[in-house]
Formats: C-alpha cells, structure tokens, sequence
DNA sequence: AACCTTCCCTGATGGC
DNA sequence: TGCCATCAGGGAAGGT
C-alpha cells in the first residue's frame, strides 16, 4: 500500500527517466480511475512536456506544460517506467506476489489502466488490482493545485512540519491515536504501516485517545513520524503485497518493521509478543510492553 | 464539526 | 477439485 515512502521512491526513480519528455499517446483501460478532467486526459496531454515530479503526501505530481497529472496509489497501485532500450523490455513473468519479476518490466495486463507513452518511445504504465488509486488532472493557475490539496494536512521534511503547528493539529480532536494517523488532514502521507511503526516508536498504545496523551508524548510522536518516514525511504519502501518501485522492483523495508505484520512474534525489544487489533477497522499491531495503555510513565 | 460505518475492488486463503 | 465466505484497506460518502 504506498504510503509516502513508497510514493517518494517511485518519485524518484521515475525522475530521470521522464523531465523533458513530451507526451506522445494515453491508452487508458478501465475510465473508472480517471477523476476530475481526467477523463479528457487524451486529448489534454498530449505534445504536453513533463517539467517536473513532485509528491504531497501520498500524491504523486506531475507538472506538465499546461496542466498537473496526478495519481494516487490506493492499495494496489503500481507505476512503472517502461524503457525500450533496455533489453528485457518484452519479457514478463509474472511474480505471486507483486504481480511483476524483479528486474523485469510491467508488460500492459488486465490491470493496466493507464499507459502514457512518450515521444522517445518510453511509457509509464500505471497498474492497479484493486482500482482503489486514481488520476486526477488540474489546469495550472490560480491555485489551483493548493485548492486541490487544501484538505491534506502537514507535508514531513518541510518547514510545515514544526513542533507548533503539530500540536495545533490535536485541537478539538477525541479519536484515537491511530485513528489520528490515519487522518491525512493530520499529517499526510501516512498510512496503515508506518502509523503501526510511529506509535511503536514513539511508546504509545494505539487506542489510546488524543485527551489522555500529555504533551512529552506528543512531542515524541512528533519526533517518530519522520523517522519512521525517513527509515522507509532509505530502505526503498514496504513491500508487504503489491507495492514495488518505478523498476518492477519491490523494497526491503518489510524487513525492517517492528510491529506491522508481526503479530504473535516477539518484540525486538523487549521480547513480548506483539499483538494486533483491530482500530478504524485496520489492523493494528503494537507491543503491549513498549506501548502500555495507562498513560505516562 | 467530529466521528463512525459502509462501500468500492480483486486475489489469497481456509473450510468443507 | 471446486465452491463459497472471509479478509486485506485508502478514502469518499452518508449517517449520527
């Protein structure tokens, strides 16, 4: 599920394969992904060049001439970039898990929804099982992309990210705190696996509620989130199902989580065994030890 | 306004 | 072997 590492990764592998490149041909297989003008993406964009790549949260931007193109990824989604010039260019075998080959390309299947192919003759092809992801396309001007995103919450790694405005965001708020992570109006970009990983790093229990938490926790939590982020990143992302990178190629930071998926194994810390609830109607896993429900400590 | 539930969708898995 | 139920979950929509 690409959460902002994940989304960041396929960034920037993406990256130098596409700035500069114009748009030569969409084919598009199920319309339903396509949001907003989007479904006039044919016509739209092509001879458009793409000038830059950037992310909010868990979107992917790209910046073209005249317009912003923009996926998200939902559950499944997949963006692969296709290079002809590589020569297993045809060749496909299709993975159990990830529905492609390491260091082979994303050859068009029943899941292919979007192909965008370029006048050199490379494409990126945008893959998704479950059609939760979409594709939204916004005209340039008048803030218009900041209109589009002004429900998303604080932006990790920018100068948004400060202690003040963090604990703004607790305002008027009662959930829980991993329904809070979950929220993207609170921080963006975080999902089901990295909410699991901050609260474990930062020591607290996920049904706690956002009352009981005092303000030293709360300035951990402030301090986990990016690191958590960060840590995901430098690992190439969580391939705990069908994510992989702009390569086909799926990341290693599924071998580095400390609670998510290790439900009934044993705390790297203090040897519990991890447990997993169910919150927001996620799964939800956390070490009763290093996270105790009573507050404090 | 805040919060909660339902729904979308496909493939993997388990029971019989 | 086949068939059906269940589960995974990001976010929008609708209800309280």
């Amino acid at each position: 599920m690409p959460e902002l590492p994940e989304v960041e990764t396929i960034r920037r592998g993406l990256e130098p394969h596409v700035i500069g490149h114009p748009v030569h041909d969409v084919l598009v297989g199920d319309p339903k992904i396509l949001q907003l003008e989007a479904h006039h993406l044919k016509d739209k964009i092509r001879g458009q060049s793409i000038r830059s790549l950037g992310r909010r949260g868990k979107f992917l931007i790209f910046e073209l001439d005249r317009h912003y193109l923009i996926f998200h990824f939902g559950m499944t989604g997949q963006l692969t970039f296709r290079d002809p010039s590589r020569s297993d260019a045809n060749r496909f075998k299709r993975h159990p898990v990830t529905g492609l080959e390491r260091a082979r390309q994303h050859v068009p299947d029943r899941h292919t929804h979007l192909q965008i192919h370029f006048e050199q003759g490379g494409a990126i092809l945008f893959r998704d099982i479950r059609k939760f992801g979409k594709v939204f396309l916004i005209e340039k001007g008048k803030n218009r992309l900041s209109v589009f995103f002004n429900r998303l919450g604080l932006e990790p790694f920018t100068p948004d990210y400060n202690i003040q405005a963090f604990l703004e965001r607790f305002r008027n708020r009662k959930l829980r705190l991993k329904s809070l992570l979950l929220d993207q109006r609170f921080v963006a970009g975080i999902g089901n696996i990295y909410a699991d990983e901050a609260l474990f790093e930062a020591g607290l229990q996920p049904a706690r509620t956002i009352p009981s938490l005092r303000r030293f926790e709360k300035e951990k939590l402030f301090e986990a989130i990016p690191l958590v982020l960060k840590r995901g990143i430098d690992y190439g992302g969580t391939s705990f199902r069908d994510y992989v990178n702009s390569n086909g190629e799926p990341g290693t930071h599924q071998e580095k989580l400390m609670v998510y998926g290790r439900q009934g194994e044993s705390c790297y810390r203090c040897e519990t065994i991890i447990e997993k609830i169910v919150i927001s109607q996620r799964g939800t896993h956390f070490c009763p030890t290093c996270q105790p429900r009573r507050r404090g400590k």
